[in-house]
Order: C-alpha cells, then sequence, then structure tokens
DNA sequence: CCTTATTGGAACAGTCGTGTTCCGAAAAAG
DNA sequence: CTTTTTCGGAACACGACTGTTCCAATAAGG
C-alpha cells in the first residue's frame, strides 16, 4: 500500500526524496536516480521502492508541486478586495514557494508527467482578477488579460533571478518586483 | 582543416547541423545525436566528423547563439539617442533572433559549453544605456540598472511566451512588450 | 521484548547513447 | 572527365543508467 498507509517512516523518506529529486533535477534535469538517491541519503533500491519507475517519481514530483502551487493561489485569497492588491499578494505567496516554482516554471513539460490539464485552476483564477482589474479600471485595458498573467510570472522570474544573479535579498527583489509589476499594468491616469 | 578550408559543402552541412541541434534541443536538451542527425537530414557519422565529441557540438551552438547575440546588440546601436529609444530598438532585435534566443534563455549553462565570461559585453552595454536613462531621468531612478536588464529579458520572454500559448502575432506581442517594459521602467512623472 | 515494516547493498541483465573504424557511393572541384 | 572531398551506413566496443531480485541489517510499532 503506497499512499492508503503511510506509516511515519514511509511517508518521511518518500519527502525526503521528493525534496533531494527537485533539489538535484533543478540544476541538472538529467541527473540520475543514483544522484537523487545520494542527495536523498537513501539508497537507490529504496527509490525504487516508493517509485517503481523514474517517470513515476516525476510525476509524483509534478504534481506534489503544482498542488502547491494551487495551495498559495488560494492563500492569496483572490476574489477578496481590489484586484491589484489580490495581484501583490499572489506574487509574494509564489515567491514564498521558492526552488520549487522555478522547476516548474522552467520544465513546463512537468503537465505532461502529470494527469494534470494544461491549463490550470490557478491560471483561470489568476485571469478573472485581471478582468476584474479592468471592470475597476485599475487595470490597464489595452492590455489582455492573458498577457497581464504572463507578465506576472515574468516579473516573478525576473525577482527571483536577481536574488540569485545580483545576491540582492528576497525582500528587495520582492519590492522590486510589486512595484515594477503594479507601474507596467497600471491604468493610465486618464 | 576545419576552420581553415571551409568549402561550400562543408560549411553547408555544419550549418544544417548546428540549425537541427538548436530545433531539437530546444524542445529536448538531452535528445541524442541520433535525433539531430535525423532532423538535419545528415548521417550521425557526418555530425561526429564535424564535431568530434557532443561538448564540442554544444560548444559551437554556444558561441554560434552568442555571436549572434552580440551582433544584434551592436545592431542596436545602444549608445545613440535616447535611452529609451535605445531599449526598444534592442527589443526588437532581439526577438528577431527567434528560438535561438530562448535557447540560450533558458540554458545559462551555455556559457560553461563556451569559453565566454558570464558576463558578456551586451549585458555591460545594455546597463551602460540603463545608467544614461537615470542620467536623464528618464528611468525610474529607484530600480538598479541591473534590475532593468532583467526586467527587459523577462518582458521578452513574456512576447515569446504570449505569441506561442495565445497564437499572437509577432507584431502584437512586440508591441505589448515595448508598451509595458516602457510603463514599467519610466521616471514616475515627477 | 518480539514481530513486522522498511531499508541498504550487491549483483545482474537489458537498454540506450557515444565514439570509432572502415568502405563504397555521391558530390564537388579542378 | 578525373581527382579530391565529403558523405552515409554498418558494425563494434564501451560506459552509463535503469529496473529487478535477493538477503541481511536496522528501525518502528505493538
Amino acid at each position: 500500500m503506497d499512499t492508503a498507509a503511510p506509516t511515519g517512516a514511509r511517508a518521511r523518506t518518500r519527502r525526503a526524496i521528493l525534496d533531494a529529486a527537485l533539489s538535484v533535477l533543478s540544476k541538472n534535469v538529467g541527473a540520475s536516480l543514483a544522484d537523487i538517491a545520494a542527495e536523498a541519503g537513501v539508497g537507490r533500491t529504496t527509490i525504487h521502492r516508493h517509485f517503481p519507475e523514474r517517470s513515476d517519481l516525476l510525476a509524483a514530483l509534478g504534481t506534489h508541486l503544482l498542488d502547491q502551487i494551487e495551495a498559495a493561489t488560494q492563500r492569496a485569497r483572490l476574489e477578496e478586495g481590489p484586484a491589484m492588491e489580490a495581484l501583490d499578494r499572489v506574487c509574494q505567496e509564489y515567491f514564498e514557494l521558492g526552488e520549487g516554482l522555478w522547476f516548474a516554471f522552467e520544465n513546463p513539460q512537468i503537465t505532461e508527467w502529470t494527469d494534470w490539464e494544461s491549463e490550470t485552476e490557478s491560471d483561470r483564477a489568476l485571469a478573472r482578477v485581471v478582468e476584474r482589474g479592468h471592470a475597476e479600471g485599475t487595470i490597464d485595458p489595452e492590455l489582455p488579460a492573458a498577457w497581464v498573467v504572463q507578465m506576472l510570472w515574468a516579473v516573478l522570474y525576473a525577482a527571483w533571478q536577481h536574488t540569485r544573479e545580483n545576491s540582492a535579498s528576497r525582500h528587495t527583489a520582492m519590492t522590486l518586483c510589486l512595484r515594477t509589476l503594479r507601474k507596467s499594468i497600471a491604468a493610465t491616469g486618464a
């Protein structure tokens, strides 16, 4: 029983393997199972015990990450308050996800590993907020919702890179991120 | 003689291999040489004749792409005219590079394949333009040059993705890209 | 404390990609 | 047209990774 009886021990090593997989695959998508096992401090055999095939591990990792993204989206309570503030909140929640978010971002193929649809519920929720912003008159009406969502991801990515390449603090990067996103999508003061 | 006597034929297949490598590796970084050979309409043996080892092919591809980026940067004549317009020009030049640009963008390891420094001449030229914009008072002084450069890449990336996922025309995407970049980095009308 | 679940390691077969060699065919160059 | 260059395909050895099996050691749980 894999999911039926998650005894403490079993669940713990499962997490250790998933964490190690994320860490190792982030640096090198083609890394071997032996690498992941080493990082997890676990025998290679144990990995196969939890995930019969490599693809099973990838699928589990994908589902894990996408679940985290969905959870972060929910925490942002997108349907509450002004659209602009909702986008601020979701940016911060996403940013807190850290490494996992960028692994998902840089490997869109992840949706092929899992049984997820290519357009997630999060995507739709974001689009709805932007449309609310259009209705409020706070978001530039000349920018399509899909484009604004794309920008949100792009700016978040820039912020993440900024922390890595310019050793900027998370807080500094987030401040720049929010300031820039706001300016770029705000309705022109007409 | 590899580079000494580039007879027409040899140079042509070399290009075909590099083009195929870009196309195939863009979809799957771990693709095999056989895949690349097939895409190029060439025998696998021929690839090894031009590039003894896989790493040689990657290095050649990396150099090829980075050369194209440098050339595009020069065409933009960054040192001429107002900073904002210079950034507009460079955005358009980069965007025209298409697939190759994103391969380089998504595989920063590319600099490890080649003998390039991690910070290219293009990077420095872009930073100088931004600082000129700061001096002119046209670029938001609260945004560090490194951040503005990061934004430029991020917005370009968003535009590229926009054409692929939302089947937007290159022109539409470019318009959104330039409009958004301008707004995001412009000095606040103080 | 005793039973059961979980693990680590060794060993093995099978697959896939790489790099090399060799030879005949085809294309280019003169 | 003849010579030289370039190419394609087959065959091979080699190494790396995968997935499996088996057994002994260890940790967890009752």
